[in-house]
DNA sequence: ATGGTAGACCTTCTA
């Protein structure tokens, strides 16, 4: 069982570019983020034919996240818990009906530049409430997976450049501190546990030649609960796919799990 | 040196 997570920037300008990957990659389960398009805009059908179940959670021009999966999609819920006033689509979750079942929730966590604003301030407080959520979902004690853009730098080891970052919202010790205290609960991170390299780019910027320049970071992560993680066998970045013909400014990561 | 690029969409915001 393969389980990715791919923030695409634009679904609709990058559907070529995902396609070819899909057909190389071939995932059971796929996470993705930053459709930046409504339901109703979202490629289904070129998804469908290569047997894909599909459920979004979209929005327009901003935000935007799906949940793609071989098997069926059951229990979806849409949106993170915890705020009413929260109409930002960054979250989806169903779970994986497989043989053994699995959750998987998508998430295209905030990215809280500039800080010291009310956006700053919304990144912090999404992440305490993806915390509780991950905290309710430990309860359960099923397996889970959350996957996707974390727009966090875990450590300085994640950055090419990190006194570049020092200034970013992605790099501040309040960031960094939320992200531990989701670890802390008890979650794996699949790449840190079984990446051949742990510390992996997966985003390199459009801009300044960064990606010619590797002046990468690793912000798209894969969190397990305990059970996922037992059956953890592998975590791939799918470095090659940032030199494709209209990449995204991603590259998609992909966690193995023993059927 | 405060640059550079990409996407949605209509003038600027987000990243």
């Amino acid at each position: 069982m393969q389980i990715a997570t791919w923030n695409v920037n634009s679904i609709n300008a990058r559907l070529e570019t995902v396609l070819a990957w899909f057909q190389l990659a071939k995932p059971d389960v796929a996470c993705l983020q930053e459709l930046k398009c409504i339901d109703e805009k979202f490629p289904r059908e070129p998804f469908e034919s290569l047997g894909y179940n599909v459920e979004t959670h979209g929005q327009k021009t901003y935000n935007g996240v799906a949940l793609l999966s071989k098997f069926p999609i059951e229990d979806v819920r849409r949106g993170l818990p915890g705020d009413d006033e929260d109409l930002q689509a960054r979250y989806i979750e169903g779970v994986i009906a497989s043989p053994r079942p699995i959750r998987v929730g998508g998430l295209y966590l905030p990215n809280g530049n500039p800080i010291g604003t009310d956006k700053f301030a919304y990144k912090l407080g999404w992440m305490e409430r993806l915390r509780r959520h991950a905290a309710g979902l430990l309860a359960l004690e099923e397996a889970f997976v959350l996957a996707g853009d974390y727009n966090v730098i875990p450590e300085p080891e994640d950055a090419d450049n990190p006194a570049s970052w020092l200034g970013d919202a992605l790099f501040q010790p309040e960031s960094r501190a939320a992200w531990r205290a989701l670890k802390h609960l008890g979650l794996t991170e699949a790449q840190a546990e079984v990446g051949e390299d742990p510390h992996a780019y997966t985003f390199w910027d459009y801009q300044a030649g960064a990606w010619q320049r590797n002046h990468g970071i690793r912000i798209d992560h894969l969190f397990l609960s305990p059970p996922a993680a037992e059956r953890l066998t592998a975590c791939v970045v799918h470095r090659d796919a940032r030199a494709m013909e209209k990449p995204s400014d991603h590259v998609p990561v992909v966690a193995n799990f023993a059927d």
